[in-house]
DNA sequence: ATTAATTCCTTGCGTTCGCAACTAATTTGG
DNA sequence: CCAAATTAGTTGCGAACGCAAGGAATTAAT
């Protein structure tokens, strides 16, 4: 009997779900222990070390990282009490305002970015070939889009 | 430039975090909002109804779902707040709690079934082909088993 | 057999995050 | 212009989950 369409995609999805649990809670536990920093802080701080002026809006952050405007005032809080961004006021909205990252951030980021890296390489690039990797980039990338719209 | 493995392996990374981030938000939503039931309840749903006896030990659950032990046991004492599950002793290891559905709890998971999957092709399955299904659930499936070990 | 180590589950506690409600600033329509 | 609608961000609140500790049953070791 060959496999309802539909059947594999539900093996995808469950695949991808509890990977992703399982994978986030390991890079999570390892990077908090060497670093004292969870991951979504070091996702905060990779996207802010490439944008322009090392700063980005809050909304921006919030999008790329799939976080509700409360839960990225929050993460913010929390990173700029630890002193890894400060926040600034946009000239040109003035209801808006600026996540930077700081000199510690950078810092910080460089500190733990290779570390992190060779985590994600250990515990999911490892177990995925190149074109594996193309597809699942292609697929979700996909699906992400269209949630985002 | 061609591009280096590891940036492949990064973005594929990179979109599973954020796709399943909205994902399961947006799934979770749904579902809470026809049935009044988080996702998490949904899976735990389903595993019983395959299980035999529809029932299943709880570490046995945690090990599935990716839940810690503490996270099951508070997980299960809602569900059967509200009556889906109950708990039964094991007698052959009287450490050991059953979860086990109740009719309301099969009724529950046959009246949300057929939405839930509906959802999943509406906003996961729709954009990802037959072979991509596959390579996905074939490498997240690695990925998911070495983390168990 | 008795003690030690392990396993299964639960509970106290703290953290994180989303929703709803709110303030302030900007844009839109009349 | 000015009022209404929209948008950016923050805050109160509650729900969910992980960690550490603990209690009870089982298994291992001497």
């Amino acid at each position: 009997m060959p496999k309802k369409p539909d059947d594999r995609r539900m093996r995808a999805w469950e695949s991808m779900l509890f990977a992703h649990t399982a994978l986030l809670r390991q890079l999570d536990h390892d990077l908090a222990e060497q670093f004292d920093m969870p991951l979504p802080w070091y996702e905060v701080l990779l996207l802010l070390y490439r944008a322009p002026c090392r700063r980005m809006r809050m909304q921006e952050l919030g999008e790329r990282l799939v976080f509700t405007p409360s839960g990225m005032t929050r993460l913010i809080d929390r990173m700029a009490e630890a002193g890894l961004v400060r926040r600034e006021e946009c000239p040109s909205d003035r209801r808006g305002k600026f996540a930077a990252l700081t000199d510690e951030g950078v810092a910080r980021f460089r500190e733990a970015g290779p570390v992190h890296l060779k985590g994600i390489q250990e515990h999911f690039g490892r177990h995925v070939s190149d074109d594996e990797a193309d597809v699942i980039g292609d697929a979700l990338g996909r699906v992400l889009d269209r949630l985002r719209s």
